[in-house]
DNA sequence: GCATATATGTCAACAACACTGACTTATTTT
DNA sequence: AAAATAAGTCAGTGTTGTTGACATATATGC
């Protein structure tokens, strides 16, 4: 069978996005991802940290004061994996522990000023990145952009994208 | 300071881009990559394999005959790190590796039925998601995604993505 | 008050996947 | 014949995820 009467099958089937239109999009995703993970990496390792450090930084940031549970609930990893990642940067010093006053078997979490500053030159290098990337393709674009990728997220993580500001639980 | 007055110096400096529309493309990223990744990953995990697989297969898939170091340039990681899920490959029988009539130093890699088999099922769990998000969206929203994402891949693989088909150089 | 649930932390073992560095073999190019 | 290229291999290391078992402190429900 010839690509062409694939395509003319799949058009009868009544697929109106072809498969090739839609590799396109996955690997979109990967070489964006890839590249865009590519500048923090390489700071991280100067740092003797990786990618989930970052992220750990990133959420906490993100959310001040938030518990080591509801960024479990982001980061959908487990607690042990975590943990070892989060000991790291308390004993470090980039993050602050601290038992919450109404729930104290919950530790809220934020940021010291030398976790700020470490947050600050990686999200420079991805912000950067993306603010050329939306001033070259066109507001236009950013909310066709947004809209897909809201999309592609989980039903239960959308939500995230569709109100206001961030939240955690 | 408050959250308007950093907003009102944010525009005066001429950041037309706000940090939190652009920490918001970051996380849109993050959850969509997150939830994009995590189907096939739970596919490849029964059959023992994991997402560096994956990647291995569907490349394989998308460009037949390619070499093993078109692949490197594709994937940007080291030789060693590919022998060890492609020699598992082609071991399991996923992949046929055959040397190059024209250049016998070179190995030509192509899927076997048993691997075009696993690329199906791996590549239609990404492809109906975004065949659901694009369908959501809507058809402009499609071009302005891919607009952004092509300007946040890095220039020398972006042509992938502005001229014709796929490509392995 | 006591039982139960929740939040967190920890120990141990394991696997996937990336890295560096050093080296070999076969083949092609100059 | 020498140099460059393509591929493969061996050894060691580090990050990041997993499962399973268990411990401790605190809060909640009855």
């Amino acid at each position: 069978m010839s690509e062409r009467d694939a395509h003319d099958i799949e058009a009868a089937l009544g697929h109106y996005l072809s498969e090739e239109e839609l590799r396109q999009a996955l690997e979109l995703l990967f070489f964006a991802y890839r590249d865009f993970t590519g500048e923090p990496d390489a700071i991280l390792a100067a740092d003797g940290f990786g990618r989930a450090h970052h992220r750990v930084i990133y959420f906490v940031k993100r959310n001040p004061g938030i518990t080591v549970n509801s960024l479990l609930g982001i980061l959908k990893i487990t607690k042990q994996s975590l943990s070892r990642v989060l000991g790291q940067l308390v004993r470090d010093g980039y993050i602050l522990q601290e038992t919450d006053a109404q729930d104290r078997r919950r530790r809220t979490l934020t940021l010291t000023d030398k976790g700020n500053e470490l947050e600050g030159r990686l999200t420079d290098c991805q912000t950067t990145r993306i603010g050329r990337a939306y001033q070259t393709a066109g507001a236009d674009a950013v909310r066709g952009f947004k809209a897909v990728l809201t999309q592609i997220i989980n039903g239960d993580d959308r939500a995230r994208f569709t109100g206001g500001g961030p939240h955690t639980e």
